[in-house]
DNA sequence: ATGAAAGCGCTAACAA
DNA sequence: TTGTTAGCGCTTTCAT
């Protein structure tokens, strides 16, 4: 249900609004046009090129003198001037802004990345457009053409669909970009050690695995992921070669890479239960959008039936790991990731390289301590 | 640990790089400067206002033949076009961008506010820039600065910490802007109804609670928030107002608005049981980054010492509501938020309105099927 | 039905 | 030390 109230009526007083604040509001009928520098310039009596470096960086090189600076910033202020950036990144034929491509914002990993790629953004200045794939290609070239059209400086791509027409396409608009998380053969990448990751994941299940007996349900199921990407592709490597080594090498239907949609994940996973007669020994998720859909799932069970299983899931979320059932989880070190991807604008970075960030493994129920746990 | 290779050397093979996409790649030296409308008039022999009329939408009511516009748009496809929209902003004064503020982007009901944010935005053909202000005024202040200079065509505000001061500074540059989650005085804003979903959550947790005596811990509890914001304000008299009818109206103990900051709740939390001796008979908790907070000192508790305590959190997250132990969640109806702000928007609504949106209960260990839940 | 020209606000040569 | 000028790429009158 919706409801709208008219606060200058019913619920000033709720909100405290001063009548002086709501008069002046309605007093302003309609704000004047924004200063520019030539509105500065004739009032500080100088010209619009003083103005303009004065205002920026270029003071000291021009040997504007120090009053002059001060008179003019004074008049600015006093103006509540600010740039136009769309004149000045024109001009300059950068805009400021940098661009990161991610599949979704509603996911603890993603949303990471985000923040501090945001963070790093922001100590270099630069303003941070995020933008949601939701892993169609097709949408992910819209934004890359939007992106090139706003004359990013340059562009992060997280998961990526199509990497290739990502790199002609930045490298037409002569673009750098970095591919995160999941690499491109057309530009450097910074991905996590996905078969290291998955890998001691699988590990632990094998160990912690409440049956070994030889029934396919005492086996490990891995589920979720594109079994065409890359990282579902290495960890997918890891998780058959560890259960090699074990002796109990994977037969293809323990590998259901469904995806990464919720839906389908809950869909996938009832009907192995449905043909399991329960819960694998063992399950590995391959992404918390799937495990949210096999929760979806296991939310109908009780909860004797999961301790028959033990479950992991690469990527890590604070309350998924602090479930009803232990859930061993592999945090991936979102904030390297994005370290190297800086790292590697900054140093200005073209040959095509591979840079792994180790992901680190999480006991059930731990309190992992974010960097940005003093937030809220 | 990280660990960086050449792509081209060690780990071709791994990538399936073919060798002729890695030498197109190196061949390509420079980029040529991107093609503008003088070279797409030049190339088609059609003026550049004809070409800009005929690659964008006013070659209908400047009667250019169908012909025309279609050899043109070929000639563009050719090229590889793409407008300029620094350029386009600075002479149409509107730059096709759209801002959001969220306090931080590393949280389910943020993140779903920013999806939803998105999606809206596309559908209008408008660019997205989501910031977050980590709920630091100045912070909060540089950005809505910065997004007036990229000449964002509006802005909404959610959590806002100093709703005064942006409102003002929108006004100044003629910005039209909505506050979302936290209203504002000096523009229109769309709420949940904090106090109905914190009174039936509280409501919810006094039937709930498994001790009913009158000892301190026998007694609910509300931690996390900033009093002096409005939802806090609005939960916490609704916590005040609920138990108050049932005869036990809370002492200001009960009350502990420690921010948002899961370190702070932790701490807090932490001190409160060594004050009552063990968890209290209920804890409402007041957002997601509090309940982290609550959940890292929980994680040092015996799974018994739980049994005692009733929990209900504002706000959802999929996974929070599948704690070890039940957790009652308040899901603010984040796609409707923002889907009326975009009407506030689409309809040019000045006034000083507030809209409220009703949240929902969820019960615990519940699949809510979010409107994103068949992407991942 | 199309072209010429002005100008959005800024920066960077080039003058002075 | 400062001012003048040209032009970034686009849209939009105003001519034709």
């Amino acid at each position: 249900m919706i409801c709208t109230i008219d606060i200058a009526h019913q619920a000033a007083k709720r909100l405290e609004s001063s009548r002086s604040f709501l008069s002046k509001t309605v007093a302003m009928t309609r704000a004047p046009r924004k200063a520019t520098i030539y509105d500065i310039a004739r009032l500080s009596g100088a010209s619009p090129s003083t103005v303009s470096a004065a205002l920026g960086e270029s003071w000291r090189t021009r040997r504007i003198s120090e009053a002059t600076v001060e008179a003019i910033r004074k008049v600015a202020a006093e103006q509540g001037y600010s740039a136009n950036m769309q004149a000045r990144g024109l001009r300059k034929a950068r805009s400021g802004l940098v661009g990161m491509i991610i599949p979704l914002h509603d996911n603890r990993f993603f949303t990471a990345l985000s923040q501090s790629f945001e963070a790093f953004a922001r100590e270099r200045g630069l303003v941070p457009v995020i933008a949601s794939s939701l892993r169609e290609p097709e949408e992910e070239r819209r934004i890359v053409e939007t992106l090139i059209s706003y004359a990013v400086d340059f562009l992060f791509i997280a998961g990526a669909t199509d990497p290739d027409t990502v790199s002609r396409m930045c490298k037409a608009a002569d673009l750098r970009h970095i591919f995160v998380d999941l690499p491109g053969r057309g530009a450097p990448s910074v991905v996590s050690d996905n078969h290291k990751g998955a890998a001691e994941l699988t590990r632990r299940l094998l160990v912690d695995r409440p049956v070994t007996g030889q029934t396919p349900r005492d086996r490990l199921y891995l589920i979720g992921g594109d079994a065409s990407d890359y990282a579902t592709g290495r960890r997918i490597e890891a998780f058959r070669d560890v259960l090699t080594e074990a002796g109990i090498p994977p037969l293809p239907e323990q590998i259901i890479a469904c995806g990464y949609a919720p839906r389908s994940a809950m869909r996938e996973i009832a009907a192995l239960c449905d043909r399991l007669g329960g819960l694998p020994g063992g399950l590995l998720v391959n992404s918390l959008t799937v495990f949210e859909g096999v929760l979806g799932h296991l939310s109908g069970l009780p909860a004797e039936a999961l301790r028959a299983s033990v479950i992991g899931c690469y990527d890590y979320d604070p309350f998924a790991a602090w479930l009803q059932f232990p859930v061993h989880m592999v945090r991936q070190d979102a904030h390297g990731l994005i370290r190297e991807a800086y790292r590697m604008i900054d140093d200005n970075v073209r040959s095509l390289v591979l840079t792994m960030v180790e992901p680190e493994q999480i006991a059930p129920r731990t309190f992992y301590d974010s960097p940005f746990a003093d937030r809220g």
